[in-house]
Parts: structure tokens; sequence; C-alpha cells
DNA sequence: TTGCAACTGTTATTAAATTAACAACTAAAA
DNA sequence: TTTTAGTTGTTAATTTAATAACAGTTGCAA
């Protein structure tokens, strides 16, 4: 099996943790560090060491045993594994706030991964650029996607829109959509589908912030209890 | 252990699904129906049936057998497993393009979960409102976070202000924190933290499409080769 | 009224992901 | 020179999550 065989077989997982890696380690770049320890990663990820060098394994990659691993050169190979050779084109449906937020957050990230178009029906959006990327209608789209080779979609659409946006994106031949919509889409074989709702992350985060305040509460209850208790002597 | 207890320990994954079950649900009883099958939630969150049941049987909810789950019974429970009696509420940090695409997603989704602030430094945004939702100076944080007992905060700034804002909020007493910044923040013991960072997430759908991109191209080229063979003879 | 098709609920099994354990090595300190 | 502390890389064990298998139930149709 050669090397692009293996990737295919990495961890769904690590996949994600890969891209986080480059993202902490770019930082680390800017600050001057040529080398960095697992459980310097670990940290900032959340994640324990071994957890870290168990995906640096799979990948093939070695540190230097007292200085860790060269950021560059990780760097580089994580860019081999993740990173399409010949860059790939995104289109965003919908520039509304959570639309331009994504351009502005990720324009010039990534130079093998590029923001190609963004379309919208507003007719005061079309025909205007965001951050130089250029808004077109939607009727429009299979031919832009077409012409322009963009290959994912976004879409960040009101949800009443979600499924007669992500049919068209299919008719256009895309390849992978990422749903930012609240409303659940359903794409035919072949078509990497990605669905994000960040109601519920806050209500994830909600829950377990509920919990931690029942458990305090329930301790102080306790304390309380053993006091009076106490107290009765 | 009584059903509170029991609630405590459902696996992550359980409570994430739960949360989209709910999201799914209200939209079937929208459309007038009352109950619904494990096979038809199953599909549009594209797991499988078994899995529904399976977490359903979690909770210990049961359905009717021939006529599958009432809708609205089934809400009713998700919303005492994950909501808080009380209610929460929600601050949102960064009052940019993601900030306000947070808040106009949410607004009035769920009473139990309410953003009931936002801040930002930029002297425009101070005062004003966003779908009613008034937007404060980062400085005046911990006052108003106390004052209107916010217990949640949503980080929506730059990144290079990542860190300061997280380290006001845990400051300021918040028991959560979802960050959608690209910089990962660290909270002390106690506080809930979830990282969300959208380049990782477009990272991996490109990863997938990559895969599928050389898979169709190999297939092509064996096609190909399987071809020339044939025309040999 | 009997059989069949279509469900649910639950246990058993498998798969995926994480964590633990530890050997091997290196550089610096004693 | 020897010891020690601190790393990596890898296998083994454990935990978590998902899937399979299937018994039990119901209502409809033959």
């Amino acid at each position: 099996m050669n090397a692009r065989d293996t990737f295919k077989q990495l961890p769904h997982k690590t996949i994600e943790r890969l891209s986080q890696y480059r993202r902490a380690l770019l930082i680390c770049l800017d600050n001057n560090k040529d080398h960095i320890f697992s459980h310097e990663i670990a940290k900032i990820q959340h994640i324990t060491p071994v957890q870290v060098r168990r995906d640096l394994m799979l990948i093939g990659y070695s540190g230097t045993l007292r200085k860790g691993y060269n950021i560059q050169e990780l760097i580089d190979l994580i860019a081999d594994i993740i990173d399409s050779e010949v860059g790939i084109n995104v289109g965003i449906v919908g520039m509304g706030n959570l639309g331009r937020a994504l351009i502005n957050y990720f324009s010039g990230k990534r130079h093998k991964l590029s923001i190609a178009a963004g379309f919208d029906v507003n007719p005061d959006k079309i025909g205007r650029t965001v951050n130089g990327i250029p808004c077109y209608e939607c009727k429009t789209m299979k031919e832009i996607i077409q012409e322009k080779n963009i290959e994912i979609g976004i879409i960040t659409v009101p949800a009443t829109q979600t499924t007669s946006v992500a049919k068209k994106l299919v008719e256009s031949g895309i390849k992978g959509i990422l749903n930012y919509t609240p409303k659940p889409v359903e794409v035919p074989e072949g078509v990497y589908l990605e669905e994000y709702d960040m109601i519920t992350t806050l209500e994830k985060v909600a829950f377990y912030v509920k919990m931690e305040n029942e458990r305090t509460a329930d301790m102080a209850r306790l304390r309380q209890d053993q006091g009076t208790a106490a107290s009765d002597f």
C-alpha cells in the first residue's frame, strides 16, 4: 500500500485534528519557534500528548527525541495529506452576516482552498464584492460553478431556502456541501455532506453548565445537611 | 439512581443528537404531524433508525408500536433533559458579522436559552441593539454579566483578541464558553469549554472531496488500461 | 383466524477512538 | 562516567460509540 492509500484510511477524527495541529503550528511558526513537543501541541488543543503522538505516528512523521517535532516539516507534511494538489474552489450561497463572516474570516488563510464566489438573491448585493469575492445572482449558480470549477458549496441562507439551494448545488455538479443552516439536507451518493448547527453546540454547552450548576447545588445542600446534623449534638 | 442522575451519564453524542432530534421534531410539529417513526427521524439526521431507538431508550421514552413516537411528548421530554429549568442567559462578545449572524439566527428559537447581551469595543455599535439585543462596551463586561446573570459566553471577536476576552469572561464568573475563533483558549477547571473552527470543517470537507476525486480518477485510469489491454488482442 | 409485514425495545457484537504502558533513546547533570 | 529526567514511538488495554440481531407486539390482509 502506498502513502496515499494509507492516508485514505486515517480516522476521521485524526483528519480533523491534523487541520487543527496545522493551525496551531502556523501560529507557533509566526512566533519564531522551530520545534515543538507533543505535550505543547496537546495543551493548545486540549487533548493528551499520547493522542498527538499517535496521530503523527499514523501519518508517519517522526520527531527528534529531545527537540520534538520540526514545525515547518510537520506543516508541510500535513499539507501533503489534507490539501488538494491542484487547489479547490469554494462557493458561498447566502451573503448575509454568516456568509460575509466566513469570507472575512477565511480569505487568504489557505492558498490551496479559495473562496471563488458568493451567491445571493438580494439585488443590493449582486454585482458587488466582499473582501474581493464577487457576489453573483443565484440564478446563475450553475454556470458560475462550472465556469470557475467550484467543487464545494457552503450554505448560509435562511433555513427556508436550504432545500432548494442544496438541490441547485447538486445539479451544478458540486462535490461537497457544508450546511450551516438548521435545516438538514439530503444529497445523492458521491456528494460529501457536513452539517453544523450552532444551536446544537450552544445547547450542549448549556446542558453541561446546567449539570455543573446542579452538582454544585447538591454539594452545597450536602454541606448544609451535615452542618445541621453536627449542630444537633 | 434517580432520573436526573441517569441523564448525567448520557453519552455526549446522545446529548448532541437529542438537540438535533428536537430541532427536527419542532419542524414536524409545524407540519401538523403528531407521530413519527424512528426511521423518519433517522433519515432526517443521516443516521440509522437503531441509533435513534437506542438514544430514546437511554432517555427512557417509549413509542407506540404501530404509530411511532408522539412528537409533542418527545419534545417535552427532551426539554426536561437538556434545558435548564430556570433558563440560561448568554452573552456574545464581538458584534461583527458572526455575532450578528448568531443573534439573528438564534433569537426567540429557545425560550430557556436567551441571548441577553452583546459586547464590542467599536463605539458605533455600543449603545445600539441588534434584533432587540443591546450592545455594551467590553469594559463593562463584568458588571453586565453579573447583573444579567449571564452564564455562557460566545466569543466571536478577531483571533487576536480571543485570549484576553476569554480571560475577562472567566473573571466575570462565566460557566461556559463557546469559542468560534481560530485561536484556542485555556479555561480553569469548572468552566465548560467548546471550540469550533470553521476552517477545520471546511478542510475536512475538502479532504474527502479530494479523496473522492482521486478515487474516480483511479477508476477512470483503470477502465482506460483495461480498454487498451482489450484492444491489444 | 392465521399469517405477514412493520414496528419497537433491548441485548450482544463489532468498530472506532482514546488512553495506558512501556521500551528505547538522548542530553544534561551529578 | 554514570545517572537521571524527559522525550518519542508503538503495542496493548480500555472506553466509547455504533451496529447487528432478534424477541415481542400490533394491525392489517388474506
